[in-house]
Parts: C-alpha cells; sequence; structure tokens
RNA sequence: GCGCGCGUAGCUCAGUUGGAUAGAGCGUCGGCCUCCGGAGCCGAAGGUCGUGGGUUCGAGUCCCGCCGCGCGCACCA
C-alpha cells in the first residue's frame, strides 16, 4: 500500500469515528505549493456542515485520532481554512521507485477497464483524395486513446468506416471521368462539387494505363484507399477493422426510415430518403451504430471533427428512436477543432477541393513521425491547434518532442557509459534515503504521480494530459541530471540513482509509447 | 437568429474534475556555468483569468446574461 492509500484508509476511519456519514470519501490531492507538504485534504472542511463545527477543530479531531507511524508521515499540519497538510519521509517517498522498476513496461497501467470491449473510431475519411491535416489529428487522437484504454484494461477495437456509397463517390468517379476524357482529347469540365486535386489527374492517367475492366468508380475508390492505407502506416497507425458503408446496402441493414427525430432531442426532423430514391448521410450512420451495438460494443467512442458536430444528436436520436435498449450517450464522441498549419511564419492553406492542402504524409516525411504524433496531441481537442513545422522539424531543445526523448535518451546514456544493462537494474537493497536532493525528490514525485495521471487521461479521453506531463516530468529529469551526477559517486549513491534513472526512463518511455512516439535510447 | 466549442502573461498554452499566493515554455532584462551527451542554470519584470451578475467557507473551474473568434444549422458527408 503507497503513503496516500494508508493516509486515506486512516483518514475515511478518523472520520466515523468521529461522526462523520458512512460513504465519506475524502480527497486526497498533491498541494500546488511544496509548503503544503506532499499530500493534503479538504476532507475537514467537507464534514464541517455535516458535522456542524469548525473545520479547524475537525481537522484537530482528525489528526488525534490517525494512526499514522507505518505509512511514513514524519508531520502533519493544519492550514488556512482547515486543509490537512501531510509530510512524507523522504526514503519512504524514494522507496516508490521499486514499484516502477518492478513494473516496468507496465508501470501505469491498471484495470479500470476489467476486460470489457470498447469500438474506438477514428480517421473515417472518404476514399475521395488523400488524408489531410485533420484526418491527421484524428488519427493520433484516435489511436492514443484505444491505447490509453487498452492501458487501463479495455479490450479496443479501433475501427475506421469507409464512406464508399454515395454522391461523393458519384462526385469522385465523374471527376475521374472528366480527366480522362480530357487525356483523350476531348476537354471536358470536372462537374459541381466535383474535386480538382493533382491526384485526380493522376488516377486518370493509371486508369488509363492499367484499368481495364473495371469501372472508373471502383478503380478510383480502390486506388484512393491505398493511398489512404500507406498515409496511414506512415503514420504507423493500424486498424482492427474497416467498415465499409457499401456493406449496409448489401446486408440491408438500412431500411426506407422517417424518424421523427425532434421526439429525441433534435432540433428539426431530419430527412432520411432523398426524393431521388436515394439515402442522406443520415440513415446509414445510424444503422453503421447499430451495427456497433449488435456486434457487442456496450461502448464505442467516435473521434470525429467538430465540423461534424450535428451528427451527434441526430445518430443518438436515431438509435433512441429505434428503442434497442442503447444508452442516450451512446456513442460518445470525441471532436476536435481545426488545425492550422504554420510555416516559416505563414499559414499553410488547406483546401481539399481545391485540391491544394497539407496532407499527412507531407507533414510525416517534413518533418518525422514522432514530432507529427505529438505535436497533433499536445493541445486538447476540443481547442484549435496550430501546426508550427519549423518547430516540429527543428533539432533543438524548444522542440518538445526533442526535449522528451532526449531526457530519455539521456537516461539511457548513463547505463550506457556506466556499461549497465538497464534492465539489471534493481531496487533490492537500494537506501532510498540517500535520493534526498531537492531535484531528485521532485522527480520521484513525479514519476509516482503517473498512474494517476494515466487513470484520468483515459477517464476524460484526454490524452493531451500525458503530453504535458511527459514534458514537465522531462523537464525535472533535465534538471536532475544537470545538478547531479549518477557514475563516480559512493556506491550507495550511485545505486540509489540508478535507480532513479531507470525509473525515469521507464515513465517516460511508457507515456511516449501511449502517445504513439517512440523512446530512442540515443540521439 | 439558433446550436456546439473557445477566450488565462508580449506569443504558444497548462491548470490535478470547486481548493491555499493562477503556472510552464518561448520572448525581454540581469547574473553564473563548460558537464555521464551537444548552452545549460539561477533570478527579475510581466495577469482586474473577455466582461457583468449568481451559487458557497472558497470560482480560472459550476449557473445566467452580454462581447469577440471558430465551426455547424442542405433531400452534401
Amino acid at each position: 500500500m503507497t503513503a496516500a492509500e494508508q493516509i486515506r484508509a486512516e483518514l475515511i476511519r478518523a472520520a466515523r469515528g468521529i461522526g462523520a456519514p458512512e460513504d465519506v470519501d475524502p480527497l486526497l490531492e498533491r498541494p500546488r505549493e511544496t509548503a503544503h507538504g506532499d499530500w493534503a485534504t479538504n476532507l475537514a472542511m467537507v464534514l464541517a456542515k455535516p458535522l456542524r463545527s469548525k473545520p479547524r477543530e475537525i481537522a484537530e479531531r482528525l489528526r488525534d485520532a490517525m494512526k499514522l507511524e507505518s505509512a511514513g508521515v514524519s508531520k502533519i499540519e493544519i492550514a488556512g481554512p482547515g486543509f490537512m497538510n501531510f509530510w512524507i519521509d523522504t526514503g519512504r517517498i524514494a522507496s516508490g521507485l521499486r514499484d516502477i522498476i518492478a513494473a516496468d513496461e507496465k508501470f501505469g497501467s491498471n484495470s479500470v477497464g476489467a476486460g470489457r470491449v470498447v469500438n474506438v473510431e477514428f480517421v473515417s475519411a472518404n476514399p475521395t483524395g488523400p488524408l489531410h491535416v485533420g484526418h491527421g489529428r484524428q488519427a493520433a487522437l484516435g489511436d492514443a486513446i484505444a491505447t490509453l484504454l487498452e492501458f487501463t484494461g479495455w479490450k479496443v477495437t479501433r475501427e475506421f468506416y469507409y464512406n464508399d456509397a454515395g454522391v461523393q463517390i458519384d462526385n469522385l468517379a465523374a471527376s475521374v471521368e472528366a480527366r480522362l476524357s480530357e487525356l483523350r482529347g476531348k476537354p471536358a469540365q470536372v462537374p459541381e462539387g466535383g474535386y480538382h486535386g493533382e491526384y485526380i489527374r493522376e488516377l486518370a492517367e493509371r486508369y488509363s494505363a492499367d484499368g481495364d475492366g473495371q469501372s472508373v468508380r471502383e478503380f478510383a475508390v480502390r486506388e484512393l484507399r491505398k493511398e489512404q492505407d500507406l498515409d496511414l502506416q506512415a503514420f504507423g497507425v493500424r486498424f482492427d477493422h474497416y467498415f465499409l458503408e457499401s456493406s449496409l446496402y448489401t446486408d440491408g441493414m438500412v431500411d426506407d426510415l422517417w424518424l421523427r427525430t425532434t421526439e429525441f432531442g433534435d432540433d428539426k426532423d431530419r430527412v432520411m430518403r432523398k426524393r431521388d430514391g436515394t439515402y442522406t448521410y443520415f440513415l446509414p450512420d445510424v444503422a453503421y451504430h447499430v451495427t456497433k451495438w449488435k456486434r457487442g460494443f456496450k461502448r464505442a467512442i467516435d473521434v470525429q471533427g467538430a465540423d461534424h458536430h450535428s451528427t451527434v444528436t441526430r445518430v443518438r436520436a436515431g438509435l433512441q428512436a429505434l428503442d434497442m435498449g442503447v444508452s442516450q450517450n451512446y456513442p460518445e464522441y470525441v471532436l476536435h477543432q481545426m488545425v492550422t498549419v504554420m510555416k516559416h511564419g505563414e499559414e499553410v492553406k488547406i483546401s481539399k477541393r481545391a485540391g491544394s492542402y497539407v496532407t499527412v504524409r507531407d507533414l510525416v516525411n517534413e518533418v518525422g513521425r514522432d514530432a507529427v504524433r505529438y505535436f497533433f496531441l499536445m493541445r486538447k481537442s476540443d481547442s484549435q491547434l496550430i501546426f508550427n513545422v519549423d518547430l516540429a522539424a527543428s533539432q533543438s531543445e524548444e522542440n518538445p518532442v526533442y526535449y522528451i526523448q532526449m531526457a530519455h535518451a539521456r537516461m539511457c546514456g548513463i547505463f550506457r557509459v556506466g556499461g549497465i544493462d538497464p534492465a539489471s537494474v534493481s531496487a533490492e537493497g537500494v537506501k532510498f534515503e540517500v535520493l534526498s536532493e531537492p531535484e531528485e525528490q521532485e522527480l520521484i514525485k513525479a514519476l509516482l504521480d503517473f498512474p494517476a495521471l494515466v487513470e484520468s487521461a483515459a477517464e476524460t479521453l484526454e490524452p493531451h494530459r500525458i503530453a504535458n506531463y511527459l514534458l514537465e516530468t522531462a523537464r525535472l529529469a533535465h534538471l536532475w541530471y544537470h545538478k547531479h551526477h549518477v557514475l563516480e559517486q559512493a556506491e550507495d549513491v550511485t545505486r540509489a540513482r540508478l535507480a532513479l534513472a531507470r525509473g525515469a526512463q521507464i515513465v517516460l518511455r511508457n507515456g511516449m509509447r501511449m502517445l504513439g512516439v517512440t523512446a530512442p535510447e540515443r540521439m
């Protein structure tokens, strides 16, 4: 049991002892100020009302009732309006490194998900062109969320939905045909709503070279799906399942329906079947989510651009109308805002239809996979993101990815220079109390916060918390590294610091993995 | 007009689900430093958290109104 867990348990026992409700749930948190100790609780203030007495008096009674010798608590202070601040012995804190080293690749993981299944759908680009930066943000986000859920005990299916039916595909086919006609010497107009990108011309050329036997439409869709797969491969994202919209029709999932979605929270009724007999995107969207439910996914998460947010209420309303026992907030949505790409201080415009846009592959080629992943994840998904290409490409400590990877590489460098196999570093017999330098204590505390952070990031589906944490932890690791040497110290010191370096290396690596960023051992 | 999101230091952004004196990086100013691995380290200045109310022991965080920005409001997806 960690020190914090013991304090919490004692708080509950003491609180019940002085007449608090049976369901007391003390919040124990790490104070911002080091002058406020290692852990703090607001329990006395929360109990002030039910117990009808002053917070500070309650705090004193709690303090007197608690037995904390075995938790390594060296001091308790009552401060401010009624906070209780706890100080833990330095050696006791540092001994947490034992858990990190023992858990190694599993450090930070938990079993909150208990093996339940969850479907995470992301990217889901139409096969009408290459993947652009928006898809990139989605790919990074979806993949990180999926990994985060896996790390917290869920069984995750990563899913990609292809809209390979409908008007957009007609437009695609017509656009290619127009270029094809041009190639054959008969000038033709790209249709209204069609695609003008250079890749359309290339498709036409390839089709006339080796497209015999199949329709332009089939050829274009197949080729563009292949392209997108290559983009995703370059980005290191793998899907477990590709779901084709066209299969909804062949499997008869789509029926002729009109839903009065206003009865289920929408602001107006929605058309599901058009005059020409084809369906609006809304109907297949609902049908698609029905298949998710029927395939056994009691939990589903959709990662989408915020420009699609209007589908949220509709899809949910549609599912409710079918009365299948789906919960009202199924599926869950993670929406992300737009991406602006900046290069040399100027915005690089993205316009898919006009054909001049930044693709995922362009970015990966220019700044590398790790930087693209990290940059897409370093901001909250619901705020707009500025992608600074120059910064992402730079090999300097101003670049957060480089800075974090460098911290990890430095830890590895210590082992390399010392001729030590990192995996052989053990916490056995280490005198943790020698890790008493302020920089050491700070770093250790940050490392030990990792599991709680992973839990909250997974719960809120916010990978950016991991990104920020890594930057801060890397900073602490650099500070420590600069100020204190590991090798060639007194034997006790070297052994303890090796354990710390190992702990830092493990946490940084685990965190980077979670974001899909590699953790190189040397740079 | 309606819906969703955002507004925090000069810039880019955090803010532990309502806690104590609101933080970091970059930039600016002043001073140290040459290391296991490459210019790092210390300090300073810089804020009515868009704005006006409300909820309570306590609000950047929750509720309501306004202002500004982005996105959406198609028988396009």
